[in-house]
DNA sequence: TGTATTTTGTTCCGTGGATATACAATATGT
DNA sequence: ACATATTGTATATCCACGGAACAAAATACA
């Protein structure tokens, strides 16, 4: 029950319903492919005539593709029509403390190129930079042509409609316009955003083969900081200065441990990598200053080993990971009685870990979730090794494509 | 940009646009009336031809009419159109811990008759006493021709999709089924919902001479306990199991002040009206079992009293009254931060102490809210005076009426 | 007073697109 | 060879927007 936006509408037209059934065939294809004409008008309850309308519509415009005829037990056999990703690719890339990643992938986020290189903090040093492995990047793999944009995430808050990075204290970037400088040197569309909302973009856009995928969700990324991506009706929640989602700094304990943000108790001031390796080295948070704190982030020892040392029976590590466990869980407790999504993803390095903790981030989730059911919110944790945030950052590209048609 | 869910859409047939464009019409007529059929196609920007058979459909409905002829400088008089809404009636329910109020109003919340009773724990005999008073109600005001539903609403969670009132720890009610046993008894449709969502609602459809209506805000409801109803893009948000926006029980800090929900330092611990009163006498609610409040919170001296006392210079109740302002901004800036808004409403018996407190307030969201634009989300105090519970309730049955329809 | 002008509201026809139905194409089973 | 089943296309119909013409109603002005 959504109310009509009276100062900023759009009246239907002649040509809407064509917009809407266009855009739902698209989708049910990239659902259900390969998948015939005849299947087509069936999921969408069309006639065949329309549905082999809308799909010439969509050959002519470069959307989908005829594939191989498929088999019938009886009668004429079917075309497969397919969505048209191998040979649609973006840029995508990641900035982050330590390292920046940029990757080639096609419009389903499968990678054709990877290249890392150490981050580079004066902003038009960065931008020459990277356009420059950009340009080779794209030439090495002929694929100027075939590109349609280039996707940046970053840790910290971005204003998405301006492109400005608003403030990532990880990186100690205020107020940097990257999308107009990076577009105006490679000459592409650039979309930026924050990481974890990105990765909420991707695990609702490009995640293929998910049959029953959740239409609310939260995606929380547990890394050096903590970001959180909510989609609500398959929407990703923006806010009005697109600043919405900063579950990483609600506050446990108003009195607690310093966060990177200024405040005191955040979430993420008890369960990022740096809280979790202070846990175990017995470092106190909060008498250090944030510059001594990227030092010791800088250090080689990573939430990766500690977790390795738990398995290996460090006790001290072992509890390290419960008690971050515990937190992670309150957190997660917060947000199901917050936002109540049909689920939530998790991810980051502490999630290596999860056999460990599982049991306890669910007891510390059924001791604060309000109801019996919320407890039994799914819990996903999604691989690290398929690099989410350079997925997120592609599906800034790809998502256009597919979303629904503003209407009403 | 929203994602097409392929398990449940709706493809558009030839009466699609249609059906959005005559929504679109009653919005703007609501929005604007009175207004002329010429004017409406300006701002819809259509034909006159379009907007003409819009609007004779419209009247068809039963759902606007032709008011006066009005008036222009020169050429023909336009003929204005009205949304009718003074004889279309609800009846609105709200369920509190003292008392139970009945309301008759039309469909712009507009009081008929009011009826007050103390509130019969007793399921049971609760709907019977309901029912009888509810069918009096509408003979005496020769409304029952004219009445089209029930709203309802209880201070805690309901799931609205079934009817069932999940949990009013103030009422004491768990699992009961409102809906159907209210509508079994009256004959009438009948909706019910948590007050803040509701409260939220009424802001929403029932404000009329509101010309820049926020289409995303946050609703928080100061009483017994602390409700939040959360609008994202002019849709209420429910949640997979329809309790989302339980934003009265997010930490301030884990080791707080012991709440009604069974956990420790939820907001609503710290800025309820038992919280108010119990920092002014000094309780330590951390001790007290929530029967013993109950007790207290039936005694005579009420928040009202408190800010009287605070403004007639009793330092000790305008400490409290401080104080709670403090956390109701700390509260408040996790809000925007999380949701970011466009602004937030404030309703509650501790709003009528708002100028004592504002600057208070103002400075915690300061202190918290992560960017200078968040500290800026504009705080709007509700007057207490109208009901804005019983709005809500009416809101429930009002607002299907204007709701977009569901497309793609 | 009569005519031009302006604005409102209606009517009519053209066009885009869903809907229904018929039909050609293609494969299988008997 | 023929019935049957399934896919995909073609055609006529109906609904709704889009544009233009026109009638209705009121004012301005000569």
């Amino acid at each position: 029950m959504r109310k009509i936006n009276t100062c900023d509408f759009r009246v239907a037209t002649r040509s809407t319903s064509r917009e809407i059934n266009s855009r739902i065939a698209l989708n049910v294809i990239h659902e259900h492919q390969p998948i015939s004409r005849a299947d087509l008008a069936r999921r969408m309850k069309v006639t065949r005539g329309v549905a082999s309308t809308l799909v010439n519509e969509l050959i002519g415009q470069g959307l989908i593709y005829e594939g191989a005829t498929g088999d019938a037990a009886r009668g004429r056999k079917p075309t497969f029509l397919h969505v048209r990703t191998r040979d649609r690719f973006v840029v995508s890339i990641d900035v982050r403390f330590s390292r920046t990643y940029i990757m080639l992938s096609d419009f389903a986020g499968r990678q054709i190129a990877l290249e890392i290189f150490d981050t580079i903090f004066d902003i038009g040093d960065f931008i020459k930079n990277l356009g420059n492995r950009i340009r080779r990047l794209l030439k090495v793999h002929n694929a100027e042509a075939r590109c349609e944009g280039i996707g940046l995430v970053v840790p910290g808050m971005v204003d998405y409609r301006t492109g400005h990075i608003l403030n990532a204290p990880t990186l100690g970037w205020r107020e940097v316009d990257v999308r107009d400088k990076l577009a105006a040197s490679t000459g592409m569309p650039v979309h930026v955003e924050n990481a974890a909302k990105a990765c909420a973009l991707s695990q609702m856009w490009l995640s293929n083969n998910n049959p029953t995928s959740a239409q609310s969700f939260a995606y929380i990324s547990v890394s050096d900081g903590v970001g959180v991506g909510v989609v609500v009706n398959g929407e990703l929640l923006r806010g009005r200065d697109h600043i919405a989602g900063e579950f990483g700094h609600m506050p446990l304990n108003l009195d607690g441990p310093r966060c990177m943000c200024g405040n005191n108790g955040c979430w993420e001031a008890y369960i990022s990598n740096l809280a979790i390796l202070s846990r175990y080295f017995g470092w106190n948070l909060s008498k250090r200053s944030p510059k001594r704190l990227k030092d010791a982030e800088r250090s080689s020892f990573t939430v990766l080993d500690l977790v390795a040392r738990a398995r290996s029976g460090d006790s001290k590590a072992m509890a390290a990971v419960l008690a971050t466990g515990r937190f992670l869980g309150l957190g997660i407790a917060t947000i199901i009685n917050l936002v109540n999504p049909d689920c939530i993803y998790l991810a980051g390095e502490i999630t290596t870990a999860w056999d460990l903790m599982e049991d306890t981030v669910r007891e510390a989730i059924a001791e604060r979730a309000l109801t019996e059911a919320a407890t039994r919110t799914p819990l996903r944790v999604t691989s690290t090794q398929e690099y989410p945030r350079l997925r997120g950052a592609a599906a800034l590209i790809a998502a256009p494509t597919f979303a629904a048609p503003r209407v009403a």
